[in-house]
RNA sequence: GGAGAGGUACCCGAGUGGCCAAAGGGGGCAGACUGUAAAUCUGCUGGCGACGCCUACGGAGGUUCGAAUCCUCCUCUCUCCA
């Protein structure tokens, strides 16, 4: 018999607070959840690290395991290796197993700083390849294709919207493999509960049908809504691409001042999203005021993916260049220059772009003679003007373009 | 396999022989305002040590004084038919 849980809050209701939920099956899986369960969320180890569109399901599942429930991380590396999952418009490129394994390892290490692969209520992490690579097609086709419907799949929201700009015979097929892989960890694995974005409803239900017809067994399905920031426009994206996770592609500071860009509107969302700061603290916080709520937010988002450390270092470089306290700043971006080279002084603009804080040489004269160009604090008159060793300071000099990008040259 | 439509810059999308580094919109960047927010207004938005030169309208050739525009072949996408 399972344990109840009790002594602490149902998984749905926290989550319902904290507004993760678009839509259930199933009414009942709020009592369900009464009782540890274990529960999945698929990832796609298309790269080898995850990014902030991917934390949604992340802190879902983190918050099933502090409910007490036991969550499986599904790397999807057996349809990695077909490509195309439903609802994207372009065919995704295909992966070898190696490099699809390599992903899921390091995605693996990331999530693990959110739920713990060891202990009591141990997560798994689990590679679909594992048992769909082994598939026989005939097999498959008689055992699982007919329990579907075409009918009913093109009548799928996913599939509708696709039915205009074309879909072909694999993404078609998404969400028989999809649904395969619920019934198979609802077997093995005793999993009955698959959560996924809004996106993923159709896949999600055609699972747990699959598990009432061959299985005969309960299963539920749990969406997240799809989470837009308030200008309208996709969460997780900058001009420079995707916010990574991982340190070597997105650093802890530039990780901090994604969060601290926050659009003031999108700041109780994302706490709640991001964070795990009981709601009733964000209440408070926003109330008290928006910028230091925010502050929060970057703060503990970049704690819970970069630890302490980085996130306090973060903070503070942040401080010091905004606000100018004269903090060493170690962590904002840096580039190296020899000494030498500036001794018959450097054009700006030239500085600018080799510094990598322009695209281009042509992009760093635009910049400055729009008068976004700053050395030290001082607004760069003339993109020529010339950079020496009399602009060193302590060791580096201080570039900013714009309001808010800065970059430190340290000479040697 | 057959017929047709199409591939233009980060995206959408105009342009069908010179006035085209290519309209317009979106996005982005910068300035003003401000709070590292939003909204608004303005400017910029291929590269090059630069009044010029180089690269660029799916790819390769060709016609022409001159091609994103015309011709040939290739390639990819979409639609209809089989």
């Amino acid at each position: 018999m399972p344990e109840i849980l009790t002594g602490m809050n149902n998984a749905y209701d926290i989550l319902q607070e904290r507004g993760f939920i678009a839509q259930v099956t199933d009414a009942a899986l709020r009592d369900r959840l009464g009782s540890p369960l274990t529960c999945y969320a698929g990832f796609d180890p298309t790269a080898d690290s995850l990014h902030v569109g991917h934390l949604l399901p992340v802190m879902a599942l983190a918050h099933m395991q502090r409910c007490g429930h036991r969550p499986i991380v599904l790397v999807g590396g057996g349809t990695a290796l077909i490509g195309d999952p439903s609802g994207k418009n372009e065919m995704r490129r295909i992966l070898s197993r190696d490099e699809v394994r390599r992903n899921a390892e390091s995605i693996k290490k990331q999530l693990s700083r959110y739920v713990t692969f060891d202990g009591l209520e141990s997560a798994l992490c689990l590679d679909n390849a594992d048992w769909l690579t082994p598939l026989n097609y005939i097999d498959f086709l008689r055992d699982i294709g007919r329990h579907f419907s075409v009918n009913r799949m093109l009548a799928a929201e996913s599939y509708r919207a696709r039915l205009e700009s074309g879909l072909n015979f694999i993404e078609f097929n998404y969400m028989l493999l999809q649904s395969y892989d619920f019934l198979h960890l609802y077997t093995r694995h005793d999993c009955a509960l698959q959560i996924g974005g809004n996106d993923q409803w159709g896949n999600i239900v055609a699972g747990i049908d699959l598990i009432r017809r061959v299985a005969g067994g309960q299963s539920f399905g749990l969406t997240f809504p799809l989470i837009t920031t308030a200008a309208g426009t996709k969460m997780g994206k900058t001009e420079s691409g995707a916010v990574w996770l991982d340190p070597a592609r997105t650093s802890p500071y530039q990780y901090y001042q994604f969060w601290i860009n926050t659009d003031d509107r999108d700041v109780e969302r994302f706490l709640l999203y991001f964070t795990f700061l009981p709601a009733a603290r964000v209440r408070a916080e926003i109330d008290s005021g928006i910028q230091m709520a925010k502050e929060l937010l970057a703060f503990e988002a970049t704690r819970l993916s970069h630890g302490d450390g980085a996130a306090s270092q973060a903070r503070q470089d942040a401080r010091s260049a905004f606000y100018g306290d004269g903090g060493n700043l170690d962590s904002i971006p840096a580039s190296r220059i020899a000494a030498s080279s500036l001794r018959s002084g450097v054009p700006a603009f030239i500085f600018f772009a080799d510094a990598g804080l322009c695209a281009s040489r042509a992009a760093a004269r635009r910049l400055i003679a729009e008068g976004g160009g700053y050395v030290n604090g001082e607004r760069v008159g003339s993109f020529e003007d010339t950079i020496t060793l009399e602009h060193v300071k302590d060791g580096y000099i201080l570039l900013r373009a714009g309001k808010k990008r800065f970059h430190k040259v340290v000479v040697e």
